[in-house]
RNA sequence: GCCCCUGUAGCUCAAUGGACAGAGCGCCAGUCUUCUAAACUGUUGGUUGCGCGUUCGAUUCGCGCCAGGGGUACCA
């Protein structure tokens, strides 16, 4: 936010640095730390360890350059003071023309302050991936949640997006649903909530699958009426994989999500025995049927060790796989859009998967094989490191959690604030509930495994969603005192409380941390700086009044409950977080 | 065996190679006649798994161990 001053000393610094024979390009920025004072350091020690001019130590030496250059500098414009000390040359900012100049360009954009300008070529995320005819769990919560706030992110950082969702439409599961549907519901259709149906009778068809042998017969026969492309399967399949799609799109619109592009599974499974045809043409895949699947032997072919492994593109009988289908489901994504990159949001158990494939890409001689980038992330467990598992019933389905969590909100609403209409109460209750699932998912890193447990998912206080939005509903709440009359820019004249500096210089880091978090595909990054930030303004609002203060003190921080306001609807909203108005 | 990930306060987690390793939960003690107490203040709590190295400086980078998890030819 500052570039043009940091630019402007950074430059000044190293004329002094040519001028003395020191060298060149060893000065960056950092923040300092936070001490009631707002400014921006330089550390000196690269510099001094460069120099060869160098006598003793390095920190006694980065001290005396960081003196020299600080009697040379004198008194820059904009700053109060400079300060050299323990090898850092610290800038400290005029608080009041920086606040003023912070607030007000956070007011004029209006909820698209830390967003740059779209440019460049765009970039495919594909992410959420479900199953049709299966419920969704948090382990698919995990999922949405990383890849929508990684688009949102890469986005607010200037990059054009496409959202990808790649459904498996067929298989196993499907046909189990379809024939238990056909041989104990037929002719029943969903009702309002369309994903709890489906689910329920996908578990029941489970339930037959395993324990009735008989059923088990059944369904083997139904998906060879299937292979055989029997018409009566194809019509039940289509009209129940659209009941399910309508279900997903449901707890899509709940959870915020949409997406530009749905690949099918049963898209690409055509092409993909096709292009399996193509590679045993080429050479690049070994025919081993009808004993042996159809295999590529990358180690073999690229002379490594047990690093690519082999891959099997298609089943001894045929039929396809994983990998059968993923190779022309990239093609077509390189066919359809000239991407950047295209980024795989699955887990990381299927890392060595996405490997393969992106060799297999290069070996095909697709230069954008490159381009293909898989963002790894780690499962949901249960306490004690323990996986969930359907067999076991300890899997935890998404329809039950949202439930759940709703209705404790809606419990902690009406305590907290019973002067609420129901409705009102309703929608605060659901955002909490929401925010405060979706939250633990995105605030820890992405190689970390997130351990659920209903105690913790469903605490709304500390470290959480909730306590993000109360700071929203109090910025809220104070400029609805005032009818939200902003008044007009300009201020903070008056002498800074720390926890305003705090706050400010909070703010005016959010495009360099949107920037970072794009970088390296972070969304942590910004949950944990949505918490700070909401911090700062709990600490703000605990030590500074504002409708009660005076003349251009009021004023001033009237702006800066504003700017803050936005900027924590703007932060969780990159995370997939809704702001309640009021709670 | 080989590859990948993780290891930081009692627990859950932070920390661009940079200043004193920070939060939350829990424990204990406080703060509402005040812009909403879903908040705040204070107290307690550390051999950053271990060792060696690189560096002016290592939780962060490299190597080697230890522990846990995952992957490793016809599941996805």
């Amino acid at each position: 936010m500052f570039d043009q001053e940091k630019e402007y000393l950074i430059s000044q610094l190293e004329n002094y640095c040519k001028q003395n024979g020191l060298p060149t390009g060893k000065l960056e920025w950092r923040a300092i730390p936070f001490s009631g004072e707002w400014g921006i350091a330089i550390p000196l020690f690269p510099l001094a360890a460069a120099d060869t001019n160098r006598k003793g130590p390095v920190p006694e030496h980065a001290m005396k350059l960081a003196e020299l250059m600080k009697a040379s500098l004198g008194q820059p414009a904009g700053f109060s003071r400079v300060e050299a000390v323990r090898g850092y040359l610290n800038f400290y900012f005029l608080t009041s023309q920086y606040a003023a100049r912070v607030v007000d360009e956070v007011i004029d954009l209006n909820g698209k302050h830390g967003f740059a300008p779209l440019s460049g070529k765009a970039s495919m995320v594909e992410y959420s991936n479900p199953n049709t005819h299966k419920p969704l769990h948090v382990g698919h919560l995990r999922n949405v949640i990383l890849g929508g706030a990684v688009c949102n992110i890469l986005e607010a950082s200037g990059k054009p997006i496409i959202r990808a969702n790649y459904i498996g439409d067929i298989g196993l599961h499907v046909i189990k649903w379809m024939c238990n549907y056909e041989r104990y519901h037929q002719g029943e259709e969903p009702g309002e909530d369309k994903m709890r149906w489906m689910a329920d009778l996908y578990a029941e068809a489970d339930k037959r699958f395993v324990s009735d042998p008989e059923f088990e017969a059944e369904v083997r026969a139904y998906f060879a009426r299937w292979d055989a492309g029997d018409p009566h399967v194809f019509a039940l399949w289509e009209q129940t994989r659209d009941w399910s799609m309508q279900g997903f799109l449901q707890v899509y619109e709940l959870l915020g999500e949409h997406f530009d592009r749905i690949y099918f599974e049963s898209d690409v499974e055509e092409s993909g025995k096709v292009l399996v045809d193509d590679l045993i043409r080429r050479g690049l895949a070994e025919d081993g049927r009808p004993e042996n699947p159809v295999i590529i032997d990358l180690d073999k072919m690229l002379g490594t060790n047990e690093e690519y492994r082999v891959v099997v593109v298609l089943r001894s009988d045929g039929t396809s796989l994983y990998a059968t289908k993923e190779i022309p489901l990239a093609i077509m994504k390189f066919d359809e859009y000239d991407l950047d990159k295209s980024i795989y949001v699955i887990d990381v158990r299927q890392s060595l998967h996405i490997k393969q494939i992106r060799k297999v890409l290069e070996l095909m001689g697709y230069p954008w094989a490159e381009r293909i980038h898989h963002l790894a992330y780690e499962i949901v467990n249960l306490p004690g490191n323990v996986t969930m598992s359907s067999r076991d019933g300890t899997v935890v389905f998404l329809d039950d959690l949202i439930r759940e969590a709703t209705e404790r909100a809606f419990v902690i609403v009406k305590e907290k604030n019973p002067e609420l209409a129901l409705e009102t109460a309703e929608e605060v209750a659901q955002a909490v509930a929401l925010g405060a699932i979706k939250y633990p998912m995105i605030a820890r890193e992405n190689t970390k495994i997130v351990t659920f447990d209903w105690d913790s998912a469903l605490d709304f206080n500390g470290q959480s969603a909730p306590y993000i939005q109360y700071a929203f509903v109090r910025a809220n709440s104070i400029l609805r005192r005032i009818e939200n009359q902003i008044p007009e820019k300009g201020g903070f004249d008056h002498e800074l409380h720390p926890s305003e500096v705090n706050l400010i210089e909070l703010i005016s880091r959010l495009p360099e941390e949107v920037q970072r978090a794009a970088r390296d595909l972070k969304p942590s990054l910004i949950a944990s700086y949505a918490y700070d930030l909401a911090k700062a303004f709990n600490d703000f609002y605990n030590q500074c009044q504002v409708i009660k203060a005076e003349g251009s003190t009021r004023e001033s921080r009237l702006r800066l409950v504003e700017a803050s306001r936005l900027t924590i609807e703007g932060v969780l909203k990159l995370i997939g977080i809704k702001a309640p108005p009021l709670m």
